[in-house]
Formats: C-alpha cells, sequence, structure tokens
DNA sequence: CGGGAATCTGTTCATTTGAACTTGCATGCA
DNA sequence: TGCATGCAAGTTCAAATGAACAGATTCCCG
C-alpha cells in the first residue's frame, strides 16, 4: 500500500507527535531526512493523504492528523466513595483517571461515563474482584440482568438489576450477600460497560 | 487553583484537541472568547503554564501540551491466535488496537507489550472470561504463582506459572483442565499485567 | 522504446501565527 | 491609600509555516 520511503515519512510524524506531543512542521520533517526542499515533505503529505493515512487541515499549522489520533480516546474519571446521590458526583470526588480508547471500553457515549474502584467481593460471581475499575455509563435505558452502580438507601453499590414479577431489586453475585430490595427509590447511577484489572505481582 | 475565566481557556483547548485533533492557535480561542485582541490569550497561556496546566513549545504554532496529552496512552497490539512462538508475533496476527493509559495499565515497559484475546474457560478460576482481553509484557522475570501466556508443544495458551519442587509447569485456573507439564521446553511469552474487559449487554 | 509514478531540487510568495509593548479597569489585600 | 493580580483592548513586528511552480532523475512496466 505505501511505499518504504511513505512508510518513513508517517512513521517520523507519529513518533514525533508521541515523544513532543506536538505534530512536526514541513521544515522539520525536510531537515529530518535532510531534503533540500520543502516540496518533497508536500509531496509525502499529500501522498499520503490521498492514500488515507493522513487527515489535515488545510492551510494550517503543524496540522495532520494520524491514524493513532483518531482513535477516540476516553478519559473516564474514577470515583472512589460515593456517599450521595448522582447528583454528588463532583470532581472533588474524583480518585484519579483511566484513559483508554472508546472501542474496547465499550462506551458509545462521549459523556456521562464515569468509573468506579470496587470495594469487597460482593460482586465475585460476576468475576468482578475487589480493586477492579469498573466503568459505567449513565443510561436510561437500564435491563435486566445488566450490573448497575445504584443508589439505595443513601449507599452506592455495584449490583445486579434483576426484575422479578415487576418488581426490580439488586442482586449481589455472592451468595454470602443479601439481595437488596429498595425500600423507596431504587436510583441507577450507571450501567457497567467494561473492566479494567491491573493484575497483581507478588513481590519478591 | 485555577481561575473560572482561565479553566475555560484550558477546557476549550482540551475540548479542541479532542474533536479537531490539533490544538487551537491564539486566533482561534482569541475568536472563540471574542477577545479584541491576542494579547489575552497570551496572558491566559502564560498565566496556566505558569501554574503548571500548560507545557509548550515556545515560537511554535499551534504547539500547547495540555495534561490530558501527558498520560501516557500505550497502544498495545491484540493478537488473536499464535500458532507458534514469539518470534512469529507479526504483524498479520494483529487482530486490532487496545489504547490505554499506561499507569492504569500496570504497563512500565514501552516495549515487548501484547495483548491476547482469551478463548476458553480454562483461567475461569482467576476470574478471567471467554472474550476478556489480556495484556502481557514480554518480562525476564517470571515468578512462581504469575498468569503466563506459553508456548508449550507448538501452542501457545495462558495459563499459571507454577513451581513444585523445583520443576515448572502450568496449571489452570480450572479443575476441568489438566495441568501442562513441559516435554521438552517452556516458553513463556509474556506475563499478564491486566485485563480490558466488554461488559456483554442483553440486546432487546 | 514510451509513459507514468515516485523521488528530489531550487526558488518564491502569501498567510498564519506567536510575541511584544502600552494602556486601562476592576478587585482584593495589607 | 498603595500594590499586586486578573482581565482586556489596540497596535505592530518578525518569525514560522504551508503552498505553488518549473524542472530533473530514477525505476518499473508494458
Amino acid at each position: 500500500m505505501l511505499t518504504e520511503r511513505q512508510k518513513r515519512v508517517l512513521d517520523f510524524i507519529q513518533r514525533e507527535q508521541r515523544e513532543k506531543g506536538i505534530t512536526p512542521s514541513t521544515r522539520e520533517i525536510q531537515s529530518h531526512f535532510r531534503f533540500a526542499s520543502q516540496t518533497s515533505v508536500m509531496q509525502y503529505i499529500a501522498a499520503l493523504e490521498r492514500k488515507g493515512f493522513l487527515d489535515r487541515h488545510p492551510h494550517k499549522a503543524r496540522a495532520l492528523i494520524t491514524p493513532a489520533q483518531r482513535v477516540r480516546i476516553a478519559d473516564v474519571p474514577i470515583y472512589g466513595q460515593i456517599p450521595a446521590g448522582m447528583s454528588a458526583l463532583t470532581e472533588e470526588m474524583i480518585d484519579g483517571h483511566v484513559s483508554l480508547d472508546a472501542r474496547s471500553a465499550n462506551i458509545t457515549k462521549s459523556r456521562g461515563t464515569f468509573a468506579l474502584r470496587v470495594r469487597g467481593d460482593s460482586m465475585i460471581g460476576a468475576h468482578i474482584l475487589d480493586g477492579d475499575i469498573v466503568i459505567l455509563e449513565d443510561s436510561k435505558d437500564v435491563q435486566n440482568g445488566d450490573i448497575v452502580a445504584a443508589l439505595i438507601d443513601g449507599e452506592t453499590t455495584l449490583k445486579r438489576y434483576v426484575v422479578e414479577r415487576g418488581r426490580p431489586y439488586l442482586k449481589a453475585a455472592n451468595p454470602r450477600y443479601p439481595n437488596l430490595i429498595p425500600a423507596r427509590e431504587l436510583k441507577i447511577q450507571g450501567v457497567m460497560v467494561s473492566l479494567v484489572r491491573k493484575q497483581e505481582r507478588r513481590k519478591r
């Protein structure tokens, strides 16, 4: 698809973006490859664009967009503990961020995505462990069987949402935990879409 | 830390970077906020830089670097199937990519990181499911109890690495699978450092 | 052989863009 | 009251940068 030379130019652009954080200008590309003329660079850029390996904003400086930048990276805030309702998901509770591409993380929306650090083993039957990071979306359309973060009687928990005989309740995936039947109101804060786990390794 | 106005300028810069792929120029920032002068923008940039919310390459165009860009995003190739040894991890087998920030994914090295799509339930006891994406690092220092991708008798599997009486073998985390005692050679391709799971949701 | 694609040179131009300097106003603080 | 800081206008300059045009070379393919 690409010639050897074209590939090397694309690689250089991507490497610079990764390492320096900005796109190289045509003159920087020129001097790296020791071209005597700008035009060579312009021709490579045109070729890469024509073949679909590069997007650009014409007439703007350092405005090349490479495939590596096209993956949509979602920057999701992690909430450590949530003492009270969704309205209380404020910045002060943010415990960190996890960034990952939207496709791998099942993220469809551009807003209303957040993450929780799981505490306890109440969802171990669903293979969710203590310390896992669960990524959730604020969804209006919760289905029977979804794993949700819910506010029940003033506390947030991660549970499975089950509807039985028209009555919804929250069910832990661990027999040692009781079902939670909402006393008054069941407020769903988010539906789990994916999970990230750091694998512990023994220290030597 | 930041004033309301400064925060809005930083937000705008980050939003443009995310949505357009390039950093706005000072004039673009100016016209968005309807400033009558460039100088206002310059002052905001200087303030953000002084307070550590912005890095820049002076005298270069569109060369602002925001915290969102500073997180190291690792772009990890996912291998669908690996018919033979580590040397055979070639580009043709790449089944996709997963991008996520190095810290969340436990990634310490800048090279030799790869991912496997898990097939089967042999590691269900370690809470690794069919379809999960396991991220591994090519490590020289494999410890007893680590979960590894290994090449044993011509096939790659994900198993727990166990040493007993000085003899290493591979142990599935599912009683229905036998231990694998290497006939000749046990080649470790990578050590698991993290995991990404897409949570299936029932279609309605 | 002829033609086209990829590669590269040399030069010039116009626009984009960051930067500097001066001035003014409002607010909070000692 | 005086001073620092945040915010903004108005103007000018120089550097950075993309773009265009004409021409040359090499190599592959039919």
